[in-house]
DNA sequence: CACATTTATTAACATACATCAATTTTTTAT
DNA sequence: ATAAAAAATTGATGTATGTTAATAAATGTG
């Protein structure tokens, strides 16, 4: 990765690192720049990355047998994602990672993320704390996706993703809250 | 913290510490024994404590304005459980920590955690990757939740918690899987 | 053991959301 | 600008799950 224009700082922001620290993290991760509609990872694969986006919008989507797609998480600027499950465990995919706009990520392999870990400790922190947080935001997404109607859901993403709403199509959303295009769509037109 | 009988290395399996981490480890967390039905957390409550289960089994759940329940999450033998939103960011808490069989708790409070985390730093590597599987479980949860009849996630359920289910009554199996007792009455039924 | 309380089951009916099919609107490509 | 493709809407109907209410079974307690 070419250091001459560094987003280190931004991507570990609130670390500070040597200098030698930064060449040696710019060294693991790599620059991908990806189109619209492309896509990261298919169901099948081996997930060898996870994947840091500077610029841009992903999805992380479930495919079942009868080709319905459910998304698990969208991703927007300074957001990590990968299929997790498969990315620690080393299952095979069972997600599809999607590019929804022109993006640029940064991803880093597995190796070389246990390599950054083991060299610098404090990125070690640096995950925790954004689990920490993601792990909160699933625990509130499971509780509204037991508790709470199709329409309490909408309205719930809608406040709670004001800016990743304009990236969608509506049935990345339908597919998000565990809804038909359908039901989405009576639920819009009521308000 | 009594170190006649120290727990610390089964609460940190897999990793090694010097005596005198251990004694500082010791100092910081709390033995806690709670009988069953006894509540850990309430709504409302500043959430200042992390819970490691030793033995027994906790149930974190959500009661909303009508009363009724949502269970977000069981915890057995080496479990770590809180309110993490409010535990993370200040909030006061929405959930309940209950404990549903008699059981023996391992506390640690915020202040402690962080002073521990700095003091010893694969302490965060140890909580990254237990955040990590937990984090994959939850994303695994949610598409279930979007993508499965009631019927399947109840038998998913049952695949994935053998152990937890003969602690329960069918009222906390429903609330978790997001149905009523009744509907859950009529599934069993079935089988 | 017997009674009281909690929990689970069952049935009749209601409803939110799904399905299927047709049509309209919007977006994309030439 | 126009045609083609993709996405969104609408209507009719079906179904899984909720609701209410009554009863049965299990559990706890003196």
């Amino acid at each position: 990765m070419k250091s001459d224009n560094s987003k280190i700082k931004e991507i570990f922001k609130g670390l500070t690192f040597s200098e030698d620290e930064i060449k040696f993290i710019e060294s693991v991760f790599q620059k991908v720049v990806v189109k619209k509609g492309e896509i990261l990872i298919q169901p099948g694969d081996k997930v060898d990355s996870q994947y840091y986006i500077l610029e841009g919008c992903l999805r992380a989507f479930h495919t079942d047998k009868q080709g319905k797609e459910y998304t698990i998480q969208f991703g927007i600027k300074d957001w990590w994602m990968t299929d997790f499950t498969a990315f620690t465990s080393g299952e095979k995919a069972i997600l599809t990672l999607e590019a929804l706009e022109d993006s640029i990520i940064y991803t880093i392999n597995k190796d070389d993320k246990e390599y950054l870990h083991n060299q610098i400790p404090k990125i070690d922190r640096f995950f925790r704390i954004k689990l920490e947080r993601a792990f909160a935001a699933f625990q509130k997404r499971i509780l509204a996706g037991i508790s709470k109607s199709a329409k309490e859901r909408y309205h719930n993403f809608l406040a709670t993703y004001p800016d990743i709403e304009k990236h969608l199509k509506n049935y990345h959303i339908a597919s998000f809250l565990g809804i038909t295009t359908e039901s989405l769509s009576r639920i819009r037109k009521e308000m």
